[in-house]
DNA sequence: ACCTGAACACCGTTCAAGT
DNA sequence: ACCTGAACACCGTTCAAGT
């Protein structure tokens, strides 16, 4: 029955959508977060926004360009909710790691299903080169956070790959666990403290013994 | 449990497989290893093992129950690995952790996407009961490990839902980082020391000062 | 430029039937 | 018990054609 165009919703655009990629990637989205990846249909997709099936391959040369293009966004969001993090918060590396670790576990949080396919993405070799820039431009915070932690003397000297790349690991590895649900319920907001004075205890200078 | 069986067809196997089920969970991983999850069909395992389409069936109820039983032999496997780094190892926390990490990030980088099959289905709600049972052996693992540093004193005191998850959390985090290839190459093996290292600082008692 | 409709090859799942 | 072969509904992708 479905032959004529666009009948159910009177202030629906002309017979093509308008913006079909925002409106496909932003229901690839809800679909992926209420039904999981494997639900996920580039047809099914079609059929909710009422275009035709073929209608989502002028905007996505593939179903893997859809998902890139959806994790990029996921990298662009992270990195925005990073930095607005460190904004009006005190200039010391404890408050700065503090709020990053909480903006970042919460963010894994509410999107976990997202980050998933966040990190699946980045692993393809063939992964954008925008991905690389949205990648670089969060791992620059911690970076940049360990960097001043280290002038000021809050964290303990030592090149960047090792200090501030374990300091992410500990962020990411406590994000990802929260995202899978591995955290006892009571221990998923609580935890966070522990995970910080935990970094905080890493990171410190040697004290003279 | 007949192995062998009165052959069929001109050279090739028996008309039923013998340990079909096997067979494809080996194969399965294979091709997850050398085409990614996306390329995993369940006809093209049967053809590969020379059985109809439908033989699979048999042995799992749907592709999900496959990939279930596939990341079940995961946790197993990194559960081995795991119980193995702690034989013939010096009974120090350093040493213990040393080790566990060595073998977790081993075990993460050899076996990058199984990890992540075996993380997305921990995240199904559905998850089958001998895959908790194999998850909480290995995190048993971490725990015992911990407790057994607080009675010698090498590690702080406080419940293990703190300092346990916190200490898991680095060792997980640092490996998710280094299966998905986001260290720089020659940090992957030099960056242990550092995370060993950060560990050791994080999880230490209060020294009095 | 943007979308349709038909076509193609492939897929997961089910089921009666064979051995 | 274990597998086959046909059938069904669905999928991703491509392409000539419409507007």
């Amino acid at each position: 029955m479905a032959v004529t165009l666009a009948p159910m919703h009177s202030r629906d655009r002309r017979y093509h959508h308008g913006d079909l990629r925002a409106a496909l990637l932003s229901r690839a989205e809800q679909t992926l977060r209420e039904k999981g990846p494997a639900a996920l249909s580039l047809r099914e997709l079609a059929r909710d926004l009422g275009v035709s099936h073929a209608a989502p391959s002028r905007h996505f040369k593939d179903k893997q360009a859809l998902l890139d293009a959806l994790a990029l966004t996921g990298f662009e969001r992270m990195a925005d909710v990073l930095e607005a993090s460190q904004e009006s918060v005190e200039e010391t590396f404890a408050a700065r790691i503090d709020a990053v670790v909480r903006a970042y576990v919460g963010f894994a949080q509410e999107n976990a299903v997202l980050l998933d396919l966040m990190y699946s993405v980045k692993h393809d070799p063939t992964a954008s080169e925008d991905l690389v820039v949205a990648v670089g431009r969060w791992s620059e915070i911690v970076e940049l956070l360990v960097e001043e932690g280290q002038r000021s003397g809050e964290v303990r000297e030592g090149p960047m790959e090792r200090v501030g790349l374990t300091v992410f690991a500990v962020l990411h590895g406590y994000a990802d666990l929260a995202a899978a649900g591995m955290l006892p319920p009571e221990v998923t907001e609580h935890g966070l403290d522990e995970v910080i004075a935990f970094i905080l205890r890493g990171s410190a200078p040697d004290r003279p013994s």
